[in-house]
DNA sequence: ACCTGAACACCGTTCAAGT
DNA sequence: ACCTGAACACCGTTCAAGT
């Protein structure tokens, strides 16, 4: 007889039951003892589908990516709708697995799912007529948003307790304490105002940018993903900016 | 003869030792013997200044936002500048410690630093006219994006190996193998970029609610730091929003 | 009051040994 | 090919003992 046995662990078991560890008890529950544990196998029996812990790391997080729709790219939708539905879902699969997000923002590295997110959004947004280096920004801070806004949530970082807000010590926090009660709508609150309001102030620049091109040089789609920085000159100095008078 | 002898450790020496540690080294090499090593002390000798690695953490990180300047609220600085200034003074000083922002993103806790931020923030926007429902919601939508932009840098997360952008797998990402070279100009052009953006479009709706508030039934100031959630109704089904057409 | 060494129950990872 | 136990160099934390 030769073995038809099919190997007890493989990597999509490893992968789901790290997940779901990391997601009831936290990522420092994630211990290679403890994993193999809940799986029913010894430790070292992982090094057998994953080099290093970092690795099945790896594969945990491009998986929870590999949830966000992209489907919005390329459906002929115009690119703020694009850009909102899919920040939407982004969101949705981080925020469904907060205790990840710390691990995914350090960027897309070699994951696979990871860099075809990057691509899908890059290339929408050149596609619509953004210049490649302001495209570059545009992804760069929608990640900054959305992952800030599922790394944590705001509501809950406030304690429970209503001592702690000493109206000599805070004299504005006198409600904190009510925060963490209302958790999921101050937070998706927030995120949805966020998402717009800065939905609308690229919509402004793409406005003025479609102006200013129709009469002065044409850039168009030309250019390094690094790109130039516009009108701003330095840190120092405000800017004068669009805000306020 | 008493004993006029001064003790080896004090709180302060051991948290600037750990905020340098995990500068240079990054949050996993601050085990607690590595820092007792570092201070020429042995490990236990930490827990007569701290209960816990977790109460020593909290106090490396209040320090760090101890170092944001808050100085531009209640100077009578227009809400939209003091909150421009105030994001680019509290980026900074995470930015200068990118290892310990994970940490710091899990809320205020119990940090006095963190409260007082907190306070600062919300009071203004209150003081300003905003709603206090909307004012919770900015102080945490600014928060998204700061932490999110000081967690990790968006352009070295792309690998510098030219070969692992394959045009068949993502074709629009040619040239992110050099992100990496300008990693402090993208990472801020996409920090003012996105910050400009939310700026006006916040601009925007306080202009709104000014128009609002003159015609009809004056909300004023009252009301819980949740607030309201208004026109929007649900996740699920697009909104009509400000945006395109 | 503050520091120490020894000890406890853990880590990630390697490796020779089994089937 | 895949899993195991034993081992290595680590962890955070406790505690009795020293001064």
């Amino acid at each position: 007889m030769p073995r038809p046995r099919t190997p007890l662990l493989n990597r999509e078991r490893i992968v789901a039951a790290a997940l779901r560890l990391v997601d009831e008890e936290g990522l420092a529950a994630l211990s290679t003892r403890r994993l193999a544990g809940e799986l029913s196998v010894s430790g070292p029996s992982l090094y057998n589908h994953f080099a290093t812990k970092d690795d099945l790391l790896d594969a945990v997080v491009d998986g929870v990516i590999g949830e966000v729709d992209l489907s919005m790219f390329g459906a002929g939708a115009p690119w703020p709708e694009a850009l909102r539905d899919w920040a939407r879902s982004y969101r949705a699969a981080l925020a469904a697995h907060p205790n990840i997000v710390p691990v995914l923002a350090q960027g897309p590295g070699r994951r696979p799912n990871a860099l075809r997110l990057a691509d899908a959004v890059f290339g929408c947004l050149v596609e619509a007529g953004w210049p490649r280096g302001q495209a570059t920004r545009i992804g760069a801070l929608m990640r900054y948003f959305v992952t800030g806004s599922a790394l944590a949530s705001f509501a809950a970082g406030f304690p429970e307790d209503a001592g702690l807000y000493d109206a000599a010590d805070y004299p504005h926090l006198g409600e904190a304490h009510r925060l963490a009660e209302h958790r999921a709508a101050v937070d998706e609150g927030a995120f949805e105002t966020g998402l717009e309001a800065l939905l609308d102030g690229l919509v402004l620049r793409f406005e003025r940018l479609k102006e200013a091109g129709h009469q002065g040089s044409q850039a168009g789609n030309q250019g390094s993903p690094v790109g130039h920085q516009g009108s701003r000159a330095t840190n120092a100095g405000r800017s004068s900016g669009s805000t306020g008078s």
